[in-house]
DNA sequence: GCAACGCGATACCGCGCCGGTATCACGCGA
DNA sequence: TCGCGTGATACCGGCGCGGTATCGCGTTGC
């Protein structure tokens, strides 16, 4: 199978509308219609479905779906990391992502110890929103993360555990609710003029809801103080959070674990050297 | 990238001379000397130093190689397990891959167990011989795997552990060995007239070396008895060992752990429920 | 009940790309 | 210096991809 064909079939199963997805893939109908017909006969199974509604998915292609999903991303990972692995000024680079503006101090902590080391390669460092990390560790936008569990899906990754704390809802300094002992998660979300923050999906829109939209830590603090949301965040968080700002515990929050991942079969020298440096600063080994 | 490419560029990284990759490709050489000089054009890389003697890899060849081949049998992997997943007589199949006569009393009472479930599909058990199933479950031959830490790679696979059990030398009844009270792997592996076996390697062929070549327990145990070789296993092997063979404790081998191994973004109802009635079982989830 | 619409499938065509043969350029060893 | 082995280039033929035009068919609307 090319990843030609996968690509088509991707699109039609998303779409599951020939005309859609060729639109979609700037192409005609009849040469997508054609190619997925050969898709199908080369298999030897009939991946849609035909209605005069569209194309639903058969058993057989909601398995191509889901595996051809993870194998063109595979595919994909391979050709971004081999194009950033054109030695650049005789110095290769490592890309590391991790949520926008969390963990500030254990990362400089990390970014400093490793390049203290003598091997230490140039380190790029990409900060998204959260959610975001996984996806770029798997399609080779990144070549390792800082990642939270249980938020971040970690299947297919090898990861060490660096630290794991309690969460805590900050509000602003000098509302009624910061003078509450402790809440529950189901009550830090229903703060009537408090809405909890909305953060991008995968594809950079925002789900609806009261919160404002954010990209980054920053932004939230700053609306936290200005007292138009609340917010469930590691401890750790408190040392940025600085003036204007009120922590209340919230009793049934789980305990966020953060690690460092990688995709197992992408062990450059610089993710082999920055894992073991964050190991040694951390050392609680996982995967 | 196309996969042609991949598998192009993957056979002249391996062979290291476009001749020799060409006949393995069963091409000539002129179009695959092109199709990589392609690549290396749109890669924006050079991927080979060229020399008379042949070709070498470049670092951002070398990172080709590495993520390509993992790229290349996740691409198999979707169209082989797509092939399968056509549904046969009404009823979908999971594919299990053993080491071959190993642990077949745990291995029966899952079978048992899962065949007992109100919405179990059929289960074929492919048994191979040790180190195989990894491979197998990459490309795709398998969907689910009884794997062995610390001997088999769990990169990249989601696990549930089922058992953890010491390790013990199987060899022949009488013989002087048999009276020791304890070994090494060291010794173990250095009694002169009792060699350690050999396994065949990913290609079918095997290593050098003065013991038998094998394919499964029932071989190997025969052979013991014959006073041909002594072999290391875990504990549990015993309740097949029968007559005609001694068991001696290894001081300083690993304890082996037995799990049940899957690809996460493999996750078919019938690999799900193999999986919860493994964890019924032996309940001690590993993640 | 019939016409119009929307869906995917088919027919046909042209061109680009892939793979083939023949040959070249070049470094190395005898 | 010549021959050998390496990969690269030149050129050609055919397959396959993608394009336009059109069909078959089921649904929907009046």
């Amino acid at each position: 199978m090319e990843t030609r064909e996968l690509r088509y079939f991707i699109a039609v199963a998303e779409e599951s509308h020939v005309g859609r997805a060729a639109q979609r893939l700037g192409m005609a109908q009849p040469p997508l219609s054609r190619a997925i017909s050969q898709l199908e006969r080369r298999i030897g199974a009939h991946l849609f479905v035909r209605s005069p509604r569209g194309m639903t998915l058969t058993t057989a292609g909601e398995t191509l779906l889901r595996e051809g999903r993870a194998a063109l991303a595979a595919v994909e990972a391979a050709e971004r990391r081999t194009r950033r692995a054109i030695v650049a000024a005789g110095r290769a680079t490592v890309v590391l992502t991790a949520k926008a503006g969390a963990s500030s101090e254990l990362m400089a902590k990390l970014l400093d110890a490793y390049a203290a080391e003598p091997d230490a390669v140039d380190v790029e460092v990409v900060l998204s929103p959260p959610g975001h990390q996984g996806p770029m560790l798997r399609d080779g936008r990144a070549d390792v993360a800082i990642l939270h569990q249980p938020f971040d899906d970690l299947s297919g990754f090898d990861a060490d555990t660096l630290c794991v704390e309690d969460q805590v809802l900050i509000v602003p300094a000098g509302h009624p609710v910061s003078r509450a002992a402790s809440l529950t998660v189901a009550e830090s979300r229903s703060i009537p003029d408090l809405p909890p923050p909305r953060w991008p999906r995968l594809d950079g829109t925002y789900p609806d809801g009261p919160g404002p939209e954010l990209r980054d830590l920053t932004q939230v603090l700053q609306l936290v103080r200005l007292g138009r949301a609340a917010i469930l965040m590691p401890e750790s968080a408190r040392v940025n959070a600085g003036e204007g700002l009120a922590v209340v515990p919230v009793s049934d929050a789980p305990p966020v674990t953060t690690v460092i991942a990688w995709p197992p079969q992408s062990v450059s020298a610089g993710v082999a050297g920055l894992v073991r440096t964050a190991s040694r600063l951390y050392a609680s080994p996982r995967g």
